[in-house]
DNA sequence: CACTCAACCTGCCGGC
DNA sequence: TGCCGGCAGGTTGAGT
């Protein structure tokens, strides 16, 4: 479940089933579930049982229990990951990858991963930074209390790129991937090749506004689900799809002006905007 | 540093 | 019915 209001959505949830619990024991599945785990699928077991989960924590995509042992669990679901709390009982999909059953014997935690893209580790948290290792070059994200947005304003405008790569870059701010990049700047009305040297404060502000914006409104629906690949950790997916504006709304009308939403192709994906809303720069950047 | 491409995977959909 | 290309929410590393 990729981006950040996914991403949070299964964060609250392990905050509620999952925080405060002693790990029994765990199965891994597939190897590639955890091949960031450079000690292996034995080491990873090992570390993991007895430990209590002390705390959910989330920095853009990256989700991470802290445990007891001063170490965490970490994960990133890459495009298809999902955790789910089911109880023992529930049977094992086709494409479950790894199973933490707790002390207590409630539901339990799977890791369940369609495409393989996502993965778990355990690793150290960096002293007096609180996050770990792997995620230490991630940027905060634009729902972190200490986002700094004078900070991110002087470093995108040293970026010579466009605007959408930028918002993508994950070193600059985190979070942020093709769906609410597409929904930020329709609403801040900039198109994605926007030189990001030519950005000025007020338009900075807007795409701040428009992202924190966006994404709050999709949190409050439970995240963006097309399918049954994106769920919460019952299983439940969220409805923002609903409340798009331009991300997978080719050749239907924009919701400002009513002119049909183009789709482009940009850094090999799709990108959606509104041709008169977001016309394109004279100079554009991609 | 900016940028492109390929790679890592599975599954679904539309066209033929 | 089946095969094939295109597409999908992400990240990383190699190469220019």
């Amino acid at each position: 479940m990729p981006e950040l209001p996914e991403v949070e959505v299964v964060r609250r949830g392990l905050q509620r089933f999952v925080v405060g619990r002693t790990i029994a024991s765990v199965q891994v599945y597939h190897p590639r579930a955890i091949r960031r785990h450079l000690a292996g699928a034995d080491h990873f077991v090992a570390v993991l049982a007895g430990r209590r989960v002390l705390a959910a924590r989330r920095r853009g995509k990256y989700l991470w229990l802290p445990l007891d042992s001063g170490n965490a669990l970490l994960a990133h679901l890459g495009m298809s990951g999902q955790l789910l709390v089911l109880a023992d009982a529930a049977p094992d999909g086709p494409h479950l990858r790894a199973r933490f059953r707790f002390t207590d014997g409630a539901a339990e935690l799977r890791f369940v991963d369609q495409r393989t893209f996502g993965g778990l580790d355990v690793e150290p948290l960096l002293p007096g930074e609180d996050v770990p290792v792997s995620v230490r070059h991630i940027a905060r994200d634009p729902l972190d209390a200490l986002f700094d947005d004078a900070a991110f304003g002087t470093a995108i405008r040293r970026r010579q790129t466009g605007v959408k790569r930028a918002l993508l870059d994950q070193t600059l701010v985190s979070g942020i991937g093709n769906i609410y990049a597409d929904e930020a700047l329709w609403r801040a009305r900039l198109h994605f090749a926007r030189p990001t040297e030519t950005l000025n404060r007020p338009e900075i502000g807007r795409l701040l506004s428009a992202v924190r914006a966006v994404m709050t409104l999709a949190l409050e629906q439970g995240g963006t689900s097309f399918d049954s690949l994106y769920v919460n950790v019952n299983g439940e997916s969220g409805y923002f799809d609903r409340s798009l504006s331009a991300y997978g709304r080719r050749d239907r009308p924009c919701p400002r002006c009513g002119t049909p939403i183009r789709r482009d192709v940009f850094m090999n994906r799709s990108s959606f905007s509104c041709p008169r809303c977001q016309p394109r720069p004279r100079r554009a950047r991609y």
